[in-house]
RNA sequence: CGGGGAAUGGCGCAGUUUGGUAGCGCGCCUGCUUUGGGAGCAGGAGGCCGGGGGUUCAAGUCCCCCUUCCCCGACCA
């Protein structure tokens, strides 16, 4: 039992200055976790307990797909990472440190070359698979941007999970395992979320799925089809493409358009100047064809100029475009890189001086709708000059495509063509199919039924439980304070007695808690004496078990009050039988 | 890493303009009163005013550098 005169806990009374997202302010105020270095959070009793509870599902439903619990050092040496270029390719984000000796140590961001090399050391053959191993670890990860308490640390506890299987429907089946033990997960823990289609990033990897919980302080965007299933990250939507219906489009020629760096400012000259869109129609932003150029910054330290040309009306999204050019990162083109480029024409680029073969020697992307045969206005590498019907494919090319133009509610839906939707969430679970990059990296083979050789296909899973508690103080709570789910409360029910400390209230609250305890519950006790009444109100309100019990003045009437936290429902309880009351409202779900 | 704001007791804040004894509310300790919605009175404890360097007889206050935090833009469990 948790008695609240011994409990190290203290509530505050005032939000903290530095929270802004509710789950933060509020694991604050209720004394469940304190902040201790940038982007590290000290547990408190109750926070851990919390903790610890999330631990125990997710090794429930983990042990129930048949993965097995090991537990690597979180400090590790460099040479796996170097074989797999992550000890580059992490970047930035990679806390990397040394011995004493000199020699390069990392603390892990996530353990896929641990794992592989444990199965290497121990397994050889394909009797061996397959295999599924977790570790429920503390992570690292030296994040630019530390923010919003326990939702995005430096440090954080991780579930990471790798499936080791010899062929491609092994790897299928293994994954939808850990995907449907996932769901079991979210679902046991209360968490409102989605399932979207990811990319893989950094990983590497194809088939990839997170798990996003509904939320406005999300940091990942989302789309979701209204009519079909269709749900998938920004980063990773496919646009479908509508083949161009322009036809017949007269020769590309240069107009002159004085003052026109914007595409507004293009879209308004185009009109004042009488000459026809293709389509018929008056000019729009979606006529124009924009070409951004900026600077990708390579693991190696190099900077290579690239050009990305997508649809007037709409902005390059740098997070989908770096999403596609994963490991590399994205930087502003500069004035000073204007000034290495002089071919390229600040607010003028066009497809004349783009692409590897051309003036400038920027590589040339495209977005997809820039589909064969479409005719565009779009810079002449000229100030003040425009070129008319540039049809693509006739009038120029690319040296590719790419996905990087922002996506927009009402886009439609690659699989079924209907609007969708565009939501926030905070990502608690991510699923994706590794396939055989670390095992071929790092030479993990069994010997198959033939005595021959194979690569292990792999998949890698993971769930940020401590991200998972701010989660649920994000999605389950109230103006007074928390709500934990039952099945992650610190305790089932919070005890409130009102007494003075020698009277039948009292006595009665002590046989209460003690009776709860017995028959099994979880009991969080306030037995402080001298604390008025309404400051136990609103400690309890704060806590957020899902059940308050408060004996008090009722109690001369022979009633004890049981209260639902969640939807603030009150009852009147006979005293006699208030115990059995409690137990079944405890286990009723 | 860019732009904006901030750092004063456990928490929330004033004091900085105009340099001159470090304050208020909450919390904490003691005593008395109080006890169903963050009680009252009285008396206390607790501060290298984020760090370092300057200017000055004198710096929380002025100047320079650094660190940290929050918000907005580029990364992820």
């Amino acid at each position: 039992m948790l008695r609240l005169s011994q409990l190290f806990l203290r509530t505050l009374r005032d939000d903290p200055a530095d929270a802004e997202v509710p789950s933060h302010k509020l694991l604050v105020r209720a004394g469940y976790i304190r902040r201790a270095a940038p982007g590290g959070y000290t547990w408190l009793p109750l926070g851990w307990e919390v903790h610890r509870n999330i631990e125990r599902v997710v090794r429930e439903e983990m042990n129930g797909i048949g993965a097995q619990e090991v537990h690597f050092p979180a400090l590790l040496p460099r040479e796996p990472y170097e074989a797999t270029n992550r000890w580059d390719d992490y970047g930035d984000t990679l806390f990397r440190l040394k011995d004493r000796r000199g020699a390069d140590f990392l603390l892990g961001p996530t353990h896929e070359e641990m794992f592989t090399l444990l199965v290497r050391d121990l397994y050889s053959s394909y009797k061996d698979l397959p295999v599924s191993l977790y570790q429920i670890q503390t992570k690292y990860r030296d994040e630019a941007r530390p923010r919003a308490g326990l939702l995005r640390g430096r440090e954080f506890t991780m579930k990471d999970s790798y499936s080791f299987d010899l062929d491609d429907d092994g790897l299928a089946t293994s994954y939808l395992a850990h995907r449907n033990a996932y769901i079991r997960i979210f679902d046991r823990l209360g968490i409102p979320y989605v399932v979207v289609s990811a990319m893989s990033g950094a990983m590497g990897g194809s088939k990839s799925e997170e798990f996003l919980a509904e939320c406005e302080v999300g940091e990942d965007t989302f789309v979701r089809c209204g009519s079909c299933n269709y749900a998938a990250n920004t980063e990773a939507v496919r646009v479908r493409v509508a083949p161009s219906t322009h036809d017949n489009i007269p020769a590309a020629h240069v107009v002159d358009t004085p003052s026109t760096p914007t595409i507004d400012t293009l879209v308004d000259c185009l009109k004042s100047l009488g000459v026809t869109a293709p389509h018929g129609g008056e000019w729009t932003g979606a006529d124009t064809l924009k070409n951004v150029v900026v600077m990708v910054k390579n693991p190696d330290g190099s900077r290579t100029p690239l050009a990305v040309g997508v649809p007037g009306d709409r902005e390059v999204d740098m997070k989908r475009l770096e999403a596609q050019l994963s490991p590399a990162e994205v930087e502003p083109f500069g004035e000073a890189d204007f000034a290495a480029f002089p071919a390229l024409v600040k607010g003028y680029i066009g497809p004349d001086v783009l692409g590897a073969e051309k003036a400038a020697g920027v590589r040339y992307l495209l977005d997809t709708r820039i589909t064969d045969g479409s005719a565009w206005v779009t810079g002449a590498n000229v100030s003040g000059k425009h070129v008319v019907n540039l049809v693509f494919g006739r009038d120029f090319t690319s040296d590719g495509t790419i996905e990087a133009a922002e996506v927009r509610a009402g886009d439609s839906c690659p699989e079924c063509g209907a609007p969708m939707r565009i939501d926030r969430g905070i990502e608690i679970g991510h699923v994706f199919q590794l396939g055989r990059k670390y095992a071929e990296a790092l030479d993990l083979k069994v010997l198959d039924k033939n005595g021959k050789q194979q690569v292990v296909t792999m998949g890698s899973y993971g769930i940020g439980v401590s991200r998972a508690v701010a989660v649920v103080a994000e999605t389950s709570h109230d103006e007074l304070g928390l709500c934990w789910p039952r099945e992650i409360a610190p305790a089932d029910v919070h005890v409130v007695s009102t007494g003075k400390g020698n009277d039948e209230i009292t006595s009665f609250s002590d046989h209460v808690a003690l009776s709860l305890e017995q028959r099994g519950l979880k009991v969080l006790f306030d037995d402080r004496i001298g604390v008025s009444p309404g400051v136990k109100f609103k400690d309890a309100e704060l806590l957020g078990m899902p059940t308050i019990v408060i004996v008090g003045k009722g109690l001369a009437e022979g009633k004890v009050e049981v209260r639902d936290r969640k939807s603030g429902e009150r009852t009147d309880v006979d005293a006699a039988s208030v115990i059995d009351h409690i137990v079944d409202v405890c286990r009723a779900l």
